[in-house]
RNA sequence: GGACGCAUAGCUCAGCGGUAGAGCGCUGCCCUUACAAGGCAGAUGUCGCAGGUUCGAUCCCUGCUGCGUCCACCA
């Protein structure tokens, strides 16, 4: 590794001082600081990690991947920067920090991006084009088809370009990251550690494929899992249709979906329904079509609800597919995976005059041909009255814009505890052994395990992810056989059973009767990203890593994927290492726009963050991000980040103004003035309730207590110190003055250094060797006795301060101006603190005539009178 | 319908058994030799509603109301 000095431990500053210049600038300025100090940050290392480190010495994030084909917004920076905070802190109090960034550029999203950015579409029956390049403007209405390899090559070519972007701006926004440990999504680690995590979960029984309905986007055409669904609100109309009894008598259902009518199985009502009792066990006539239907009692049956009796559709939602399980009834598929009734005549309505009525349906789309069976409905007798408009909630794919079908499909699925209650107990138990913060983020957790349905799908119908490493035999017929497939050895990874062979098999037995076919499918990018704490570790990749930083410190995320990444994650840890794979969750809230609504694109309410990070400078935002406590949502208002930029430059100044004097040695044995030994009381108290609330990761906590003692700091003690420090008062009186200023400031760069990195790191640069951000965590014993158990007496001359500028803002004189006397009453014991340091503010507060102090009732009190 | 969170100054938020706090904004003053993209000073509240516990409740308990988030809700 390296060996720059930046990266030495502290204990060099103390001696550093003596020996070195301090150079402060004329005119302070916060431009320009972070050009500089990204360039030098990365040209000394001064966050690479050490991997000499032992697990005890270290502290490792597992990084949230921000999704590249996207665009970052305020949110982003202030979640990001929330877990920079921790890692800052954390560096500082010695750990070495284990921070690396990845890159989620696998899955749809990328897709969509490439497809909108070069105005192409994939077409997996097109041969690879090596001399493609994509259209110079591309037209959204014409994309041109191109083979699925080159789709993938366009969108690692795109996904390079963001991913440049994007570093550029955490850079900016000052994230510690150490950038030589980066990964991708799509990257071969993270291709290597998905297949051999899948392929073990397949060994151990924790992965199998399945025939079974599922949830299905059309536009898309792919399945989706239960944690990538939205429920909407969506226009629908309650048609109340009859269905016949064999004496030609009706019974009435009501449905949403009457296009469904031809894949009805069975009527269901309730079994303690008093009003179908008798028709259990007997048939009725589907109508339209004439098809013959049981009716069947089902417990899940709501009598409330409609007509009190369901007409089962195989699917048309999750009910059905519970009906259609337990009641074992057959299955009439209507609609195909493109949305559309199928185009030939499904067996069951072969007979006429079913066949007829079904051909004005075939190829149509689940919409139109709603429109088609009201008509024949009101035709047939069988609609009794109008529709009755309604707006009922329906299942989305979030990225999608139409309901989801229900469609019977192969699909490979990691199990979750959606099926299996032990498994389920032993997933809520792994998120009791998580630290979340905040704390009650945990019930989301729970909640989600526990309202489960079905296990977890992990095979997507896409082309930009990363395919399932499994290929099937074929038999004499040509048919894949799915019971038995075939899978490569963990060395052989990653493969891509699309160009690739199994052992055993040639390329030309492809899809030839007795040869092979590969899965076509891709695993869902959760199923990638559920392995970030395994692929940034260096699992079964580089053990030597992965003993040093797994399992890790913490996963920072936002709370609107606990029950997606975060539980997947815990999922394959789980069966995987056997442990939660993380020791602690921090979760941040969003940034929402001023009328608490989330930022999105779609609402036009985002903020663009390189825009107010040129504007106000990083340090500024992270100041702001940093008093968004952790879970909860802050709205974004602009004129916050102006009170950051004024903190980081009361630090350029102040600063200025301490080493100006020639402050620099941070002695605590120079320091006498019961005063200075106050102040340093009161920054003893802060830096210890700045440790312990950082060290429970609330940083917002952390900057309070320090910044209003900066506050405090700059505007009482260096004010009523001055004239002393300046030698009006002789040497040894200036000495502690000046000593104290110097220890102040430098605990105080400090204990801002995680949230200012920037201008904190500026003026150490003036004064000291190194990185402030490699220099150790302020301890309360660095003040050493220096520090006094009074720390109260500055409190208390800061309030006869304020009182004589009262009398002088009253006065409308300036601040400079001359008292003739003062006289401060008030408690006996805090006026005996504020005569100990009666010569200070007697120059403070240009007190030429009488200072007196006397003991009185009630509270302290400020008589001044203007000469 | 379920879970969780929130309700304190005009705004954003601290506080959490003992006389209500900060920043922004607002008002006034000050070109003060660290700082005018500044400094100083000042005003501002039935601490959501109703009960209970307590000598005492903004704080603890119960209920309610409103807001937000996540989940459930397709007959």
């Amino acid at each position: 590794m390296d060996d720059n000095p930046t990266r030495d431990q502290p204990g060099d500053t103390t001696d550093a001082t003596s020996s070195r210049a301090v150079v402060v600038p004329d005119r302070p300025a916060l431009e320009g600081l972070e050009d500089k100090w990204v360039k030098r940050w990365e040209e000394d290392g001064t966050y690479r990690f050490d991997r000499t480190k032992t697990r005890e010495q270290i502290y490792s994030i597992d990084t949230p991947p921000p999704t590249v084909s996207g665009s970052l917004h305020v949110g982003h920076v202030f979640s990001y920067t929330h877990t920079d905070l921790v890692a800052r802190f954390q560096r500082m109090r010695g750990k070495e920090v284990y921070y690396p960034m990845g890159w989620d550029d696998n899955g749809l999203p990328t897709e969509r991006r490439v497809q909108n950015y070069f105005g192409v579409r994939c077409d997996p029956s097109l041969p690879h084009d090596d001399d493609f390049t994509p259209p110079e403007k591309p037209d959204p209405k014409k994309q041109v088809p191109v083979s699925r390899q080159n789709f993938i090559e366009l969108c690692e070519q795109l996904v390079e370009e963001d991913e440049k972007t994007f570093e550029a701006l955490w850079r900016k926004v000052g994230l510690s990251v150490d950038w030589s440990q980066t990964y991708t999504t799509i990257g071969e680690a993270a291709r290597i550690a998905s297949q051999r995590a899948f392929l073990r979960n397949h060994a151990r029984g924790e992965a199998y494929s399945s025939d079974a309905p599922t949830l299905w986007d059309v536009t898309f055409q792919t399945a989706v899992a239960q944690a990538e669904l939205e429920a909407r609100e969506y226009p629908g109309a309650y048609h109340r249709v009859a269905f016949r009894k064999p004496d030609a008598s009706p019974v009435y259902i009501e449905t949403t979906r009457p296009e469904l009518i031809p894949a009805v199985v069975a009527l269901i009502a309730h079994p303690d329904d008093e009003r179908y009792k008798d028709l259990f066990g007997t048939t009725v006539a589907s109508p339209v079509f004439g098809v013959e239907i049981p009716v069947l009692s089902h417990e899940a049956a709501e009598p409330e609800k409609g007509a009190g009796i369901a007409m089962c559709c195989t699917f048309g939602d999750l009910t059905d597919v519970q009906w259609w399980r337990e009641l074992q009834l057959p299955v009439r598929t209507v609609i195909g995976r493109d949305g559309r009734l199928h185009r030939e005549t499904p067996p069951w309505l072969s007979h006429a005059p079913a066949a007829t009525a079904y051909s004005d349906l075939a190829g149509k789309t689940a919409f139109s041909a709603r429109e088609a069976m009201v008509e024949k409905l009101r035709e047939s007798g069988d609609l009794d009255g109008e529709p009755k408009p309604t707006q009922r909630m329906a299942n989305f794919y979030e990225k999608g814009d139409k309901p989801l079908e229900i469609v019977s499909t192969r699909q490979w699925y990691i199990k979750n505890g959606g099926r299996d209650r032990a498994l389920r107990a032993e997933l809520i138990e792994r998120g009791g052994e998580i630290t979340w913060v905040p704390e009650y983020m945990r019930h989301r957790y729970t909640n989600w395990v526990e309202g489960l349905n079905g296990d977890w799908l992990v095979s997507r119908q896409r082309f930009f992810g990363i395919p399932f490493p499994v290929w099937y035999p074929l038999d004499a017929d040509g048919e894949p056989d799915y019971e038995h497939p075939l899978m490569p050895s963990e060395d052989e990874l990653p493969v891509d059973p699309s160009s690739q062979t199994p052992l055993g098999y040639d390329e030309d037995q492809r899809g030839k009767p007795n040869g092979f076919i590969g899965d076509p499918d891709v695993m869902d990018t959760w199923a990638t990203s559920s392995l970030t704490p395994q692929i940034v570790t260096g699992w079964e990749r580089d053990e030597d890593l992965f003993a040093r930083t797994f399992p890790l410190d913490l996963r920072p995320q936002a709370h609107d994927i606990i029950r997606t990444w975060l539980f997947a994650t815990v999922v394959r840890a789980h069966h995987e290492n056997g442990m939660v794979p993380w020791s602690h969750a921090a979760i941040s809230g969003f940034v929402v726009d001023p009328d608490r609504k989330k930022m999105s694109k779609s609402k036009g309410n985002v903020v663009v963050p390189i825009d107010i990070l040129d504007k106000y400078g990083a340090d500024a935002v992270r100041w702001r991000a940093a008093l968004a406590r952790p879970g909860a949502d802050s709205p974004f208002d602009e004129t916050q980040m102006k009170v950051g930029r004024r903190l980081a430059m009361k630090v350029l100044n102040a600063s200025k103004f301490v080493l100006g004097l020639g402050a620099v040695e941070t002695s605590p044995a120079a320091v006498s003035a019961p005063v200075d030994c106050a102040m340093l009381g009161g920054l003893a108290n802060v830096i210890a309730r700045a440790t312990d609330a950082f060290e429970a990761y609330d940083y917002t906590t952390a900057l309070e207590v320090t910044e209003k003692f900066f506050w405090e700091f700059c505007d009482d003690y260096l004010e009523l110190v001055k004239e002393r420090a300046y030698g009006g008062r002789g040497e040894e009186p200036a000495a502690s003055a000046k000593a104290a200023l110097a220890i102040a400031l430098d605990v105080q760069l400090r204990l801002l250094a995680p949230f200012l990195p920037y201008v904190t790191e500026e003026v150490w640069s003036w004064w000291r060797d190194g990185s402030i951000h490699r220099a150790p965590w302020p301890l309360v014993s660095d003040l050493g006795s220096a520090a006094s158990s009074t720390p109260d007496m500055l409190a208390a001359v800061a309030e006869v301060l304020t009182g004589i500028r009262g009398a002088k803002s009253q006065a409308k004189v300036k601040m400079r101006a001359e008292l003739a006397s003062v006289a401060v009453t008030g408690p006996t014991e805090t006026v005996a603190l504020v005569e100990q340091v009666a010569d200070d503010l007697r120059a403070a507060g240009n007190i030429s005539g009488d200072l007196t102090f006397s003991a009185a009732e009630g509270e302290l009190r400020v008589e001044a009178e203007i000469a």
